[in-house]
DNA sequence: CATGAATGAGGCTTCATTCAT
DNA sequence: GATGAATGAAGCCTCATTCAT
């Protein structure tokens, strides 16, 4: 029965998986509950054995992509030690890279983001992008605070400014990244990071 | 005959603010033509008379966003002379505020975000998005620029990255706003490019 | 517009009258929305411009159908004047004779019944059939009071138990004619109003 | 072996019982196998190991509920030994007590009413309605011709008309009472059962 | 024997669009 | 030009039934 326990979850996400690659090309609207059950190799009334609805299913996607961008997130600062500095910069790195590898999911947090703007799904995911964002900007924060601390940065600077612009720029680059295929996040975001770095460090 | 033009542009873009509140409140799925109609003081049928589709009306609302927010930021800039450290700041201030104000307009941006992920309208919008932030791009850049010709920014400052990454903030930040009531984005966007300008400042 | 109107109240009726024919074959669960359209040479579509669902629709029939038989056992009563026996008498043959001439709807009664037994229309549907017995009893037993007072019926006749069991036996008759199509409900129905007559009338 | 078919009967007429309840409050069409199955504390697949389907299950509540009926019939009119109108007023007694009891189950009836209405069962529900019918009227009937032969009632009633009459007078009473809470459906049977026996009285 | 996960046919309902007035 | 009644395609979801375990 711990068995049946593990069963069931496993085919819950392996129905998440195929749904976000469905929504990812048709955006939630556009997505027909037929071709995610194809897209899964199931029936599709098999569905409504593991979600109660549409809306349902949408928002299981959306918190299976938060949750690997998070662990992603905590992957990139991670891996490198050494200064706030070289860590912010890693940071950045890997996640512009990550992204820009996954652009297929990027679409997926436009609808996402569509979806906290309107229809009944509003407050529910008003509410996680709330929380998701509040602690991506904590680590970020932490992070810096951590170079205050060690006088890489100056005393002065106001963490939760940068922390949530550095989180808001990268965001908004992909999405510049997504309506022009030319455009090169990762270095446009890197040399960005060295400015704010700059203004960051005590004078002399 | 002249007259006629004038009437029909005239109405046509009655209809378009019309739409664009209910677009707003709604989202493009949630919309249905007879509140669009009904919001515009006419009757359904009228509204093919103006334009061939929901997509096409919801493609007009989104040209009339897009002019408004070019225009409000030129006159953001141009509102204030004096140093370009002074004008982007200028910028920032108003561009935030005018946000926040018609934060409910807010959410016709993440709709839009969400029609150039998916849907047929895809190609149409990633394309009109693509010169829109490209063109407020380019003003930011040249307001850059203009500083590092007045020596108040270093030459070797990455001007395109810069700018894109300001853009990007402001989008951002605005977009963190409206997940969460408390979020100040305008005092936020402010701390921030403190930072940034310091970052740019030719050393001593 | 008062034409508007007109023709509109006429076409919901129209409607009202296809599906009637249709519920009455195929049971409120038997029945397609589809079929009805067809039947009342619509479009599916058209029918949720006259009726909310198709329980609303069910309704209407049911009110359609209810205020038919109000109308014919007023009728039924009035055309002929005499006593209240006769009268009585009178009611009960136009009664069994329509009912039986239109039989085909007598089970849209049954799916009535069935329709307050359970489900969510049970309310709705409960009340007023509530309403309907409590019209036609008055109707009955305003009648025996008047054969009461002429002196044609004994002075301690439980009228309301009179006219409720009367109306009662017509509806059951009915029924049983329903299950057994060599059943005559007519006869039995007159053969045993005589008896109940017959238990009226003041000894001597 | 004996055993095995008395183990399955049990089993049977257990399941039986459930779906009587689960119908009795969810209509046919509202009740859903995994209910009934939930109700029986069984599995679902399991009720098809004793029923072919949602009908043959739901016929077997109605032949259920009739063979009830009938033991308790017969239990009325044989409690009470005595004259053929203290019979009658017995069975009459006996049966509206006991349905009041059980109003749940009365929503059964008007189930099956529907049931015979429409629907492919149609033809299986009314034979067994017409004999049930017939089985009831023929009691009836028979205490009827018992009381003309003590001379309790007249020679020329028409019995059939009689028990036909009465025993739908009962139903009917039922239903009225189905609709309105307030609704006395045992005095007004005695009451009117009163008139009846009276009109059945030899004269002098 | 018992089970419950899987299925897909089928129906109600919505809504963009058309077109006769 | 303006209108709104009419339409039918299309999609979400339910649920009786099956069948592998």
């Amino acid at each position: 029965m711990a068995d049946r326990e593990a069963h069931k979850r496993e085919k819950k996400s392996h129905i998440t998986e195929a749904a976000a690659r469905v929504f990812a090309r048709r955006g939630f609207f556009g997505t027909v509950m037929a071709e995610i059950a194809a897209e899964a190799g199931i029936g599709k009334g098999t569905l409504y054995e593991y979600f109660d609805s549409k809306e349902d299913l949408f928002f299981s996607v959306f918190q299976w992509l938060v949750k690997q961008s998070g662990t992603q997130a905590k992957v990139g600062i991670s891996a490198l030690g050494g200064s706030a500095s070289q860590r912010l910069r890693a940071l950045s790195d890997s996640l512009m890279a990550l992204w820009i590898d996954q652009a297929d999911f990027f679409s997926l947090v436009m609808e996402f983001w569509s979806a906290s703007a309107s229809s009944q799904m509003r407050e529910r995911f008003k509410e996680a992008f709330r929380d998701a964002y509040s602690d991506f900007r904590r680590i970020v924060g932490a992070l810096i605070r951590e170079g205050m601390e060690r006088g890489e940065f100056r005393a002065d600077v106001d963490v939760a400014s940068v922390a949530a612009s550095l989180v808001g720029t990268w965001d908004a680059l992909l999405l510049q990244a997504w309506f022009d295929a030319g455009f090169d996040s990762r270095t446009t975001a890197g040399e960005f990071l060295n400015i704010v770095l700059k203004g960051m460090t005590p004078s002399e």
